[in-house]
RNA sequence: AAUAGCGAGUCAUAGCGA
């Protein structure tokens, strides 16, 4: 049963869904009875779709078959509910599951409160921290990693030092990650002080700043309007060796692009493959977008285009900026169609692309539509901020 | 009974804002 469950898991990674299932009851037809372990690459699947429904049926498949679902089942199910920021409807997993008699662990845990930590809420978070320590079960660099983030996600620098603080003294040690959401934290408050500090005790530490803690302090640089600093941080990137992927260019290009500096955006651009490092959808996003704030509308459509042909998918950023740009431009019509291309295209508009599109309507004098359209996103349970 | 197989944390992109 172990070499099928094997085999299963390779077979879904490599996308191969159908295959799979028709794997299992073969397997099944051999005279193995799959456990949990056979199915849990097939809920995973379901999990990274962000298909809850389908998490569930494989599920209700358990059942079905008798299979009794262990700690990683379950953990995937909660997840898929993590993924839609549902973080009650995950706990109510979770204490079904323990009611089911099956013991939670540290990643089960640490999932549900990075859930919590999501939403902001780190009340519920603790209490879960609280809940597991009660039950013997043993926090570990995940654990606080999250909690750690949460805090400083929130800007809450004070306690998440403190969780840092106390992981020491349980003897959990500070990994490079720990570190690296630290720093994030700082930078995000600008202050790039604490950003360099901590770096500084990283290295004396033993830890090696990681492309992660680079293109932290790099974006960190480049909002505090240090852009000379950002590039020389690159710079020193590079000489320690790190290979720069596609997130490092695409801040750099990023930092053109609100520098109003395409034409050097563009050059990151075609320089990047160089390295190994390919655009991604985001690459692509943050071109069009610097395009768009340029009034180049034939160039952000081209690219849009581009990443079409590549085989990305414009996403709601893209559609966003797109919208926000012709409306910006006096091309309010295209600024129109391109919204209410979007259902068709499987997006969503969410509540920036409503601001957008109502402001650019506003704009133009198109205020009857522009309340429609404020009407339309309440109607589809969005709240206006 | 032991052992082996599955799950969890950090960086980049969009709108408005006295």
């Amino acid at each position: 049963v172990h070499s099928f469950s094997i085999l299963s898991d390779a077979l879904c990674k490599e996308g191969k869904v159908e295959e799979t299932r028709r794997f299992l009851s073969e397997m099944r037809g051999r005279g193995f009875e799959p456990d949990a372990y056979s199915y849990n690459s097939l809920l995973e699947w379901h999990t990274n779709k962000g298909d809850v429904n389908g998490a569930s049926r494989v599920f209700e498949d358990f059942s079905r078959e008798g299979i009794i679902p262990n700690v990683t089942s379950y953990t995937l199910l909660i997840k898929a509910f993590c993924h839609l920021g549902k973080p009650d409807e995950a706990d109510k997993v979770f204490r079904d599951m323990l009611e089911k008699g099956v013991a939670p662990d540290v990643v089960v845990y640490t999932l549900l409160i990075r859930a919590y930590c999501r939403t902001g809420d780190m009340k519920q978070a603790f209490k879960l921290h609280d809940e597991m320590l009660l039950k013997g079960l043993v926090p570990n660099s995940f654990t606080y990693g999250v909690l750690i983030d949460g805090l400083c996600k929130l800007g809450q620098m004070e306690a998440a030092k403190m969780v840092f603080g106390d992981m020491q003294n349980k003897g959990v040690d500070h990994d490079e990650v720990i570190y690296n959401m630290l720093i994030d934290g700082y930078c995000k408050k600008g202050m790039m002080d604490g950003a360099f500090q901590l770096q500084q005790a990283m290295i004396k530490r033993g830890l090696v700043p990681d492309v992660f803690t680079y293109n932290t302090i790099i974006t960190g640089l480049c909002r505090a309007e240090k852009k000379d600093e950002a590039k020389l941080m690159f710079d020193s990137m590079l000489d320690t060796g790190l290979l720069p992927n596609t997130v490092n260019f695409t801040t750099l290009i990023d930092m053109c692009c609100k520098g109003g500096d395409m034409e050097e955006a563009g050059k990151i651009f075609s320089n990047m493959l160089q390295y190994g490092a390919a655009p991604n959808d985001v690459t692509y996003n943050t071109l069009i977008n610097g395009y768009c704030k340029k009034g180049q509308m034939e160039e952000a459509v081209k690219l849009k285009d581009e990443m079409t042909a590549k085989g990305f998918v414009p996403d709601v950023f893209t559609y966003t900026s797109l919208i926000h740009g012709f409306s910006t431009n006096g091309k309010i019509d295209e600024a129109r169609e391109l919204f209410d291309d979007m259902p068709a295209r499987g997006l969503v508009p969410n509540n920036v692309t409503y601001t957008a599109m109502i402001f650019g309507l506003c704009m133009h004098n198109r205020v009857q539509e522009a309340f429609n359209l404020y009407d339309e996103m309440i109607i589809r349970g969005l709240v206006p901020d």
